[in-house]
DNA sequence: GCATCATATCGTCAAATCTGGAAATCACAA
DNA sequence: TTGTGATTTCCAGATTTGACGATATGATGC
C-alpha cells in the first residue's frame, strides 16, 4: 500500500492539517470546540459574525482537513472534534520533521 | 508575561508555524534541509526551479515562521533547519489541541 | 572611490482564497 | 405533494498569495 507524500515526506493527512489549520479564522472556530463541544453551522456563525455560507464553507474544510466530523440529526449537521485524525496528522508531522530536521543531533 | 495567542489558544510560535508550512512549495524545500543540510539561496532556488526572488521569499517566510535559520558568511546566506524552534511549535500545537480537543476521553 | 557576487526588495501580473447574497438541496411534517 | 428549517452550493467581487523580471542592498576586493 503505497502512501502519497511530498518532497518532506508529509503524509495526506498531514497536508491537509497544515492546509486547514493554516487560516486564522479558522484557528477561531477550533476554539469554539473546546472540550469536545458539539456546535452547528448556524451557532459557529452566529458566534464568529461570520456569514451562513462562509461558516460551511470553513466547516467543510476543517472536516476535509482531518479536523473535524460532522454528524447530521434531522436538518441540522452538528460538528465536532476529530481527536483520532487530529492526533495522526500531528504525529505524521512530527515524524517526518524528525527524520528531515532531527531536534538531537 | 503574556503571551498572544489567538481563540485556539495557539501560540505566535504555533502559528507563524502553520503558516509557513501550509504551502506545497515550503514542504517540497524543506525536504531539501533534510539531515540537517545547509543551503544557499542560489542553490535552493536551482534545486527547486525557481527563479532567486521567489526563492528568496520563501526562504525569508520559513525563517519568520521560525522553521529555518540564516547564517551569513562572506557574500552568501547559510539557511538550515531551525529543530529547537520547530519542536517548540509542535509541542505548542499538541498542548492547545490537547486542551482544546482531548485525544481521550 | 568602483566593480562584483549573492541576496533582498520592488513592481506587476496571474492564480488562488475568502466572503456574502441568492439559489439549490435535503430531511422531515402536515 | 407542498411547506419549512438548516445546510450546502453557486456566483460575483475583494483580498491575498506566488511567480517573474528588474532594481537595490551589502560585503568584499581592487
Amino acid at each position: 500500500m503505497t502512501m502519497t507524500t511530498d518532497g518532506m515526506g508529509l503524509s495526506a493527512e498531514a497536508r491537509g492539517f497544515l492546509k486547514a489549520m493554516a487560516s486564522e479564522t479558522r484557528q477561531q472556530i477550533m476554539g469554539l470546540f473546546a472540550g469536545g463541544a458539539e456546535l452547528t453551522v448556524g451557532e459557529v456563525a452566529e458566534r464568529m459574525s461570520l456569514a451562513q455560507s462562509a461558516t460551511s464553507t470553513h466547516l467543510a474544510t476543517l472536516r476535509d482537513g482531518g479536523v473535524l466530523t460532522s454528524r447530521r440529526e434531522w436538518k441540522t449537521v452538528y460538528y465536532r472534534a476529530d481527536p483520532a485524525r487530529i492526533g495522526k496528522a500531528l504525529a505524521d508531522l512530527q515524524a517526518a520533521l524528525s527524520t528531515c530536521c532531527p531536534p538531537a543531533p
